[in-house]
DNA sequence: TAAGTGTACTATAACAACTAATACAGTTAC
DNA sequence: GTAACTGTATTAGTTGTTATAGTACACTTA
């Protein structure tokens, strides 16, 4: 399904976590898709189970998927989700980051079309 | 200087970088102000100096601090830096957020607002 | 010279993170 | 009901991180 680092400082559950965010962000993986389960995806990457399971689990307490004893796992539907308390905690962050890339040297003009970029890329997504 | 929390799950080193960026990022501390020093500060919050030249090295390895023996930390002067590399490596991680924002819920209008109030912000401090 | 700077090194204790092995519990299809 | 699949829980061991402490060194300043 994709590539991991084992050498990586960044845990490898948290890797897969960050991919499948990415996947689920960019609408690669759709809503009440099912996940790989647990012990597929370990076996096709060659890790225990037991990480994979890690990272479901942190994938739920994040809001991107929810699981089913017996059924499997799958992407949440965020049209469902209480997003108030993670929107304002983003943009939180989006501020900092954008301050300190400011400050790092980035233009308002740059941070303007960056900010067009990824809205033009959304917009693909809703043909 | 600032509250820290001792029961955080965050580093209290890490604390400490990230009031500190904070501080520098908003030009509250100026390039090449003199930082206190690691015993003074170690003093001054109760813990012990070496985490605190723990974050001070934190600091300078992400370019936003110098040090001198014998004479004391200070701000570094961005202007003097090389940032081309963290530059690219903010946008990432700014595209990336920006993408996860949009997607739980935010709008392109509220992102476009949050971009002006950061730059209004940053446009006060070259009065 | 004395008192202030940053830095380096070692050691230790406590804690959290990570991965693994195993067992348990529910669902589905035959 | 059984087999084969799902997710989940528990335990254990290893490793890495964090914070502290003590000591020593090198440089700067007054």
């Amino acid at each position: 399904m994709f590539q991991l680092d084992l050498r990586s400082r960044l845990p490898i559950y948290m890797q897969i976590v960050e991919k499948l965010k990415e996947l689920i962000i960019n609408n690669v993986l759709k809503p009440d898709e099912q996940l790989p389960s647990v012990r597929a995806l370990a076996q096709q990457i060659a890790i225990n189970p037991n990480t994979i399971q890690k990272a479901y689990r942190e994938l739920e307490s994040q809001g991107y998927a929810y699981s089913i004893v017996g059924r499997g796992s799958f992407v949440y539907d965020i049209q469902h989700g209480e997003t108030n308390e993670k929107l304002e905690k983003i943009k939180v962050s989006l501020e900092k980051m954008m301050s300190e890339a400011l400050y790092i040297g980035l233009t308002n003009e740059e941070l303007l079309q960056m900010v067009e970029n990824v809205s033009a890329k959304r917009e693909d997504y809703h043909d």
